[in-house]
DNA sequence: CTACTAACTTTCAATACGAAAGTTAGTGAG
DNA sequence: CTCACTAACTTTCGTATTGAAAGTTAGTAG
């Protein structure tokens, strides 16, 4: 990844500046980790990409995929620190929109808090 | 503007999920406000971006254009309110940057606070 | 007139998006 | 041991967005 300028703020937005990227991270941070339940949000990503951004997002390093039942083979998307530290943009975007836009769901107390990322079997320290 | 769910997060991301955006915010909250200061920036906005982005943000209400001079014609762009009250998302942004992305530019200090908006004559109360 | 500047606007090739269909690996029913 | 079904992708392809470059408009200055 490289990036137009070594402004904080438009480095952010070399990463994570399209529609889907930060909607993937929200459904990991509400515990969400099969691809299918990702796949089922309330706005629809589009297959092609929501794959395409788990890929960018392991390799970023704010994903951990995980095999974690062998046949049938299932895998899980966990959120690294990296991710989780994402947290904080999240909710400031989430205020910005409640107060500055009409009816949209308020922000559960639950997420404002990090969480203990769900413990999948394979290679964990 | 038509959101993809309520979800105040994603509401967010249907307003301001683009690469230019927040950029030309950010640019207005370092206290640019003319067109040609907006356009040469560290990134250089493409002109037909800019055109676009500041008239969406006209019409949104994060910004008011003011024709501060008649003869040549000049025009100045200011945060309102709404605009200015990204702030807060676009400083979790640098702070992301600066502890996970290597040698980003640090925020100075005066950027952490909101800065009273520049004065133009034409119609303000 | 001619040159020059601010503030746009238009053009157009290239890239990204997104709906839909196809693929692969496996389970379970008959 | 074929048929139907599911999870997790991958491919295809038409549409929308991007961005580099050139053009436009209104005005000043020589």
């Amino acid at each position: 990844m490289d990036h137009r300028s070594p402004c904080p703020i438009s480095s952010f937005l070399d990463l994570w500046g399209d529609k889907w990227s930060l909607i993937v991270i929200r459904d990991l941070m509400v515990g969400k980790t099969r691809y299918k339940d990702l796949a089922d949000g309330p706005e629809t990503v589009p297959d092609s990409i929501l794959a395409n951004r788990l890929k960018k997002l392991a390799e970023w390093g704010v994903v951990d995929k995980v095999r974690y039942h062998d046949r049938p083979p299932r895998y899980a998307y966990v959120l690294t620190e990296k991710g989780e530290s994402l947290r904080p943009v999240l909710l400031a975007m989430s205020d910005w929109s409640q107060t500055n836009l009409p009816s949209r769901w308020s922000t559960p107390d639950w997420f404002k808090e990090a969480r203990p990322a769900p413990r999948f079997a394979p290679e964990e320290e």
